[in-house]
DNA sequence: CTCAACCAATTTTTT
DNA sequence: ATTGGTTGAG
């Protein structure tokens, strides 16, 4: 807060919201260092060089937005209008806002030390650990996750049984954390709810009750990061204006999908600092009468895509962008609609499709660099033939001299990666799932991390909770219970009840285990927050989690389980241990507080280092902001992308439109659109439909190596809605195009097709009723002859199970498998 | 209190 | 199909 602004000028009686374009200011702008604006077009130059109180980029995908924010924060630090510790950049990811910050340093160098730059909730929790003590909670408040916060809310439904109400936990944590990205609290959502309605009534409870826990246990939740930031800034603005004076310059990224907390933190960092007024800005201290009475606020600068809006089912507010010149009158617009990633004609479709969407202000993503490759569609028999063409198709590219790291393979739901995972691996295809069930979600690490919880923070009882049974003690929910109480009673932390492990009135065995688990913790304690108040090593945490592994008996709890599944656990906490080893080597000052928040806050810890030399697979949401030579696009089908629950959501069907785009804009220079005709989930077999999505792409930019046609036998509706051109394959690959770069080889002409015909029926067909029992031989083109073992469903949707002489046993879907009766 | 067996629900996307 | 939760026996 002692920092001088360079650039900070006393602006005698400057009204609290700057108006008009007041251009750029004097000795700025002009001064631009040439290399940074090399290579960017005009649009770019502005983005990086205008001056002014708000500045919005509209960016779309693939528009160089990256490289210009980084210009824009290297110019501002070149120029020495700003110091790295006036400048906050916002990212959406942890990953993001560390390439943010590598990309800077290429720029200017050490410099830039000091700047942060993170996400919402990095940036929150680095603000709420340093004011903490002001409102109740101590500075090693614990996180908590969505897994977290769900097993209280767990708990509290149970409680109250709001469960008679209708209330699922998964209902009540969702409505919470809408609300809480409202900004609204227990107290004020009960105040305008109807109470008449008794389900309202006990939400209210629950809500409040969820609310105190997680202050007695002196954690935030998700939601709570950002939320609690806001009321802070909002109830002592004194503590407000030291961040206000501090961040001069404040530049968000991915604005689209920013939500009302995250919204209304900007407004409040961007105020004026001093103008608050009021009673509370008196007491404010001596640094009212230091400062002038008022001071400029803090330049804003957002980078958004209303066409990559994809996170309105979390709150996001698209109204945040697209009202951004209301909110910040005299706002500087700035266009970026040349592309610099994708071939016209992933462009042309991905433009073709998001013009669907009615309620969108026009723009045309363009670029230069010409037609490029056809998008390649292929429709699969099943989920795991279509992997196969994915694999297969990964494996010539490949060949074709395509790194595997500038592959992706893109997918509406996680589940979706399992059948790729298990082609891949036996295709020997290297690859790596990013997000999905992560690291930190497994249930040994939360229990280790529980474990370290129990150390930092001693209040948070969730934690205690989770572990004071694993591994197991003969500790249950009763002795749970009379612990809880003892304390509630004695007016001390679960935590500390375990010290009086006599006084509880249990049997002697649960007291020698609780006793035995209390001087665990307290050696674990000593070693990682040493008494004294001298610094632990930077090793402590590493073997502080060691130590509380092994001398609680949980590694060798694992060690004698005959669960195979216990041993990869085992590596598993292996590799946590090798993290906080990593942890200390890059953070020789971190502390266990810093290690928790760290490995809270980043969703994958792994994806940065070996993400190399393997395919990517992850969801579209993940894909966001990331580019690929070759992009895999899979699934696409009705009730998948638009998933089928977005039917009911009003902007949902649209939404899904932009979350197919992100997908599409993504390639640089292949894309291939695959789907399924049949598709397994919850173990039943059921038929899929082609994407509306594939309808909007016009028929020339798409080259169907097989098209649903080719499979599905009623092909007559769908095959005239895709625009399927069986046999005429031959016209679109196989000559020297355009796509040089991978070598002639790379397209083979027609071996994919014979390749396929083996596996997937190439031929109209339709088995209409077919008769089938128990016992009837028949023969199958790939397969060959077989008995029929059973048959199971009905309809379009009935199955053979056959027992066949060379393969064994397979399912098959009666209506449209290549099978004949003998 | 623990374990085995059965049953239910799950699959939208994430910091 | 998998997983998590519940139930009842030991």
């Amino acid at each position: 807060m002692t920092d001088v602004s360079p650039a900070a000028r006393p602006a005698a009686s400057v009204p609290l919201i700057v108006d008009g374009d007041r251009g750029p200011r004097p000795g700025s702008g002009t001064r631009v260092d040439e290399d940074l604006l090399a290579g960017l077009n005009p649009e770019q130059r502005e983005a990086v060089t205008y001056r002014g109180q708000a500045l919005l980029i509209v960016a779309g995908a693939g528009s160089g937005k990256t490289s210009v924010l980084t210009r824009r924060i290297a110019s501002l630090l070149r120029n020495k209008e700003a110091w790295p510790s006036q400048i906050l950049a916002i990212t959406f990811t942890n990953k993001a806002a560390g390439e943010m910050r590598e990309r800077v340093h290429q720029l200017v160098g050490d410099r830039s030390q000091g700047m942060w730059i993170s996400t919402f909730h990095s940036a929150c929790v680095r603000i709420l650990r340093r004011e903490a003590e002001q409102f109740g909670f101590t500075r090693s408040f614990t996180i908590y996750d969505s897994g977290d916060s769900r097993a209280l809310v767990k708990r509290l439904v149970k409680e109250h049984e709001a469960d008679a109400y209708g209330l699922t936990p998964s209902a009540v944590q969702g409505k919470i954390s809408k609300l809480k990205n409202e900004l609204a609290d227990a107290e004020s959502y009960a105040r305008s709810a109807n109470m008449n309605d008794p389900a309202e009534r006990v939400f209210c409870d629950v809500f409040g009750a969820y609310q105190r826990e997680l202050q007695r246990a002196n954690a935030f939740d998700f939601d709570d990061l950002i939320a609690q930031t806001v009321y802070l800034f909002r109830a002592f603005p004194q503590v407000a204006d030291v961040y206000r004076r501090r961040f001069r310059h404040i530049l968000v990224d991915e604005y689209q999908d920013t939500n009302h907390s995250q919204y209304a933190l900007i407004h409040e960092l961007t105020r004026p600092p001093g103008s608050d007024g009021g009673p509370i800005a008196e007491s404010g201290g001596m640094m009212i009468f230091d400062a002038p009475a008022t001071e400029e606020a803090a330049s804003l600068t957002v980078v958004g895509d209303s066409d990559q809006s994809i996170y309105a089912f979390r709150g996001a507010d698209i109204r945040n962008i697209s009202e951004f010149e209301r909110d910040f009158p005299g706002a500087k617009v700035v266009l970026l609609e040349q592309n610099y990633r994708s071939t016209q004609n992933i462009l042309s479709a991905a433009n073709a499709v998001i013009s669907h969407n009615f309620d969108r202000k026009d723009k045309r993503l363009w670029t230069d660099v010409g037609a490029g490759e056809k998008i390649v569609g292929f429709t699969g028999y099943s989920q795991h033939d279509e992997a196969q063409f994915v694999a297969d198709e990964i494996e010539v590219l490949h060949k074709g001299g395509v790194p595997y790291d500038q592959m992706a393979v893109f997918y509406r739901t996680n589940s979706q990666s399992r059948a790729l995972e298990e082609i891949f691996i036996r295709a020997a295809v290297p690859y790596k799932i990013m997000g999905g069930t992560k690291f930190y979600e497994r249930a040994e690490i939360k229990d280790a991390l529980a474990y370290l919880v129990a150390v930092a923070n001693p209040a948070d009882e969730m934690a205690m909770r989770r572990i004071i049974n694993k591994p197991r003690r003969g500790i249950g929910d009763v002795t749970i219970e009379t612990i809880s109480r003892y304390a509630a009673d004695e007016q001390i932390t679960f935590r500390d009840a375990l010290g009086n492990a006599s006084d509880l009135g249990v049997g002697p065995k649960i007291q020698a285990a609780i006793a035995h688990l209390d001087a665990v913790l307290a050696e674990a304690s000593d070693l990682m927050l040493p008494a004294s108040g001298e610094l632990p090593p930077p090793t402590a945490v590493a073997e502080g989690l060691q130590l509380l592994l092994t001398k609680s008996g949980y590694y060798d709890a694992l060690r004698a389980s005959r669960d195979p599944q216990d041993e990869a656990r085992i590596e598993n906490l292996d590799e946590l241990v090798a993290v906080a080893r990593e942890f200390a080597r890059n953070n020789p000052e971190g502390t266990i507080v810093d290690f928790l928040t760290e490995v809270a806050l980043v969703s994958d810890a792994d994806d940065l280092e070996d993400a190399s030399g393997s395919v990517s697979l992850m969801t579209m949401h993940t894909a966001k902001g990331l580019e690929y030579d070759a992009v895999f696009l899979t699934g696409v089908e009705e009730d998948l992308i638009p998933h089928r629950i977005s039917a009911g959501e009003p902007g949902g069907p649209q939404e899904e439109r932009r979350l197919f785009y992100v997908g599409v804009t993504r390639a640089r220079k292949r894309l291939y659109l695959t789907l399924a005709m049949t598709r397994a989930q919850f173990g039943e077999v059921s038929v899929a439909m082609p994407s509306r999505f594939l309808q909007e792409i016009p028929s020339e930019l798409l080259d169907w190596r097989q098209s649903p046609g080719d499979v599905n036998s009623r092909g007559g509706t769908q095959s005239r809605a895709l625009n399927a051109r069986r046999g005429s394959a031959g016209s679109g690959f196989g000559g020297s195009g355009s796509g040089r770069r991978y070598g002639d080889d790379l397209v083979p002409k027609s071996t994919s097709l014979e390749k396929f015909a083996n596996r997937v029926p190439a031929k109209v067909r339709d088995n209409g009723d077919m008769e089938l029992a128990p016992g009837d031989r028949i023969r199958h083109d790939d397969f060959g002859e077989g008995r029929i073992d059973a048959i199971t469903g009905e309809g379009a949707k009935r199955v053979a199970h056959v027992r066949f002489e060379k393969v064994g046993m397979k399912k098959l879907l009666v209506k449209i498998a290549p099978i004949a009766k003998l």
